[in-house]
DNA sequence: TATGAATGAGGTTTCATTCAT
DNA sequence: CATGAATGAAACCTCATTCAT
């Protein structure tokens, strides 16, 4: 992953991988079928790992604005504090090395998101609008936010963590 | 473009770009020193394209709020009809092939978009937050929106762009 | 020798023959000094079952005409009901995986053949001709009609059996 | 060929046809999709180049005899004065690389010489048999013979090519 | 004795780039 | 200025063989 951060999906050969790993090639290929295999692999685990990351500390009775503002800045914290995961997630995200398969494992370990989307839709506290629709405008800010960090053009400071959260959230709440 | 929106960035060979555009690899090596160079010539016009597409329509003399909306919506409205501009801006802005200077001229064409956000923040129309955060949530917001179509998870309809301009408002907005 | 029969002598790893018997890597290498090593093996225990299928019935007091036609038949029946074996066989007479001291002892097995041939010459039965030529005309004769089933070309009956050996015969047979 | 001929079909790299062939390995897939085709390319070629051979100096207005003898010695000729098409050719004839499309494409070429088979049964020069099983016994004396000069274990005279192929034309000629 | 993960040289193929025409 | 064949380094992947367990 840190390969593939650092020099981009395709230039990031199989004996780069072996190198900085200590593992053979041969190696490599007794475990994954294909490089392709390798990157759905980490795709995957990470997905998974960034939906952990969002429940981190969750009490299902918090009030959910409370709820909200956690997961926002737990996932926002994970790829601030993760630049490696945020540019290999970022590039995945496009490439068609990512399978169909994975894509759809990927959105299932996503789902506890989408229900307290909807969760949020149906009790009044989030504007009525289509859950995904929602889910991609909080991904969108949480992605656009960190990668700022990333790219070097902002250092995020507490300040702008909670302003940018504060603002995701007065885009959604109901009223 | 269209074969790197196709088959991604590195799995485009020039050897392909010349069969597809009708001329020959000798020429291409003519007008262009690299293949780096022609992506960074593509993302630059493309940058600017999107800068201009935003002031489609823009009159200086209309309310703050409805220069926002339009611009919001331009931008939408651009990408959802460009997929193949989306989907290589997308690949470019992760990529370690758009080189720093390129970076840099792109976002020397996005001034206009920067001064209107400090603009509005200065008229007190925008929350006081940094600029380049605002800019970030706004790219956010339509990327999210965009992709959402582009991946095929949601028909993006009138409604949708009107939620998710009206969130995006919503959030920023002062008061 | 099914798996090379099937995928040819350098389509079949190690890996493969471990896999389809039952016996690890390792204990292949235990047993075998390497891959050469087997594959000469195979091919001399099956220069010698060949030899054996050969005289099956053989009855020395038989006329030699009968004999004749008892060998032909029993050898080319051998080959149409091994096609697996045929297909190693073939492959293994030309490749230079097989050593010369293999060659060479899978000659010897044949010696009781070539005793047959010589005893036909020098009684009269057969043409005067180089024993090792009549002995090839033989097996051409017996190999183009088993590949010819092999290949699909032909379906092989009994009477194309018995027309085959008589050609061979009487292109063979003295007067 | 070469070196196919020498070293086997799956023992001979690209890497090493480029440095014989004096052509870089880029150079090569310029031309050839793959080793395969080459392969394929190399074996349909030869296949003409001996149906060919076959018939130099044909006169069509000789005896069936004379031309039958011809046709066998130009084919025995040609493969003895050239070990390496034999040595490859025998090595393809078996090998799953050759495609069905090049197998058949080759039967094609060889068409003339089932032409003069089934003429030769029609006018009641040859017995009456499958005309596929007579090109094969055919076939087979022809291989057999020059094997045995390939393979070392007997130096083929003009002697020799007499009584192989008298003992061909003794085996299939009717009465 | 039996295992099978580990190795790494070497196989086929691709592709950015050059250069003679 | 245009062409496209030629190049060869380097990509992905395979496989005979070894060796710790």
């Amino acid at each position: 992953m840190e390969l593939i951060a650092e020099n981009g999906l395709h230039a990031t050969p199989v004996s780069q991988i072996s190198k900085r790993s200590g593992v053979s090639a041969g190696s490599i290929y007794h475990y994954f079928p294909s490089k392709e295999a390798i990157i759905n692999h980490l795709y995957l685990n990470l997905k998974k790992e960034m939906a952990d990351a969002a429940f981190r500390g969750y009490d299902i009775n918090a009030p959910y604005k409370e709820r909200f503002f956690l997961m926002w800045q737990n996932s926002l914290n994970y790829l601030l504090s993760k630049p490696t995961q945020l540019s290999f997630m970022e590039q995945c995200s496009i490439s068609p090395l990512i399978s169909q398969e994975t894509k759809e494992a990927g959105k299932r370990s996503h789902a506890p998101l989408a229900g307290f989307v909807t969760e949020g839709c149906e009790s009044g506290y989030l504007k009525k609008m289509d859950t995904q629709l929602i889910l991609s405008l909080v991904h969108g800010t949480i992605i656009g936010t960190a990668k700022l960090q990333l790219s070097g053009a902002l250092d995020i400071t507490d300040e702008h963590r909670v302003g940018a959260a504060q603002a995701c959230w007065d885009g959604l709440k109901e009223e």
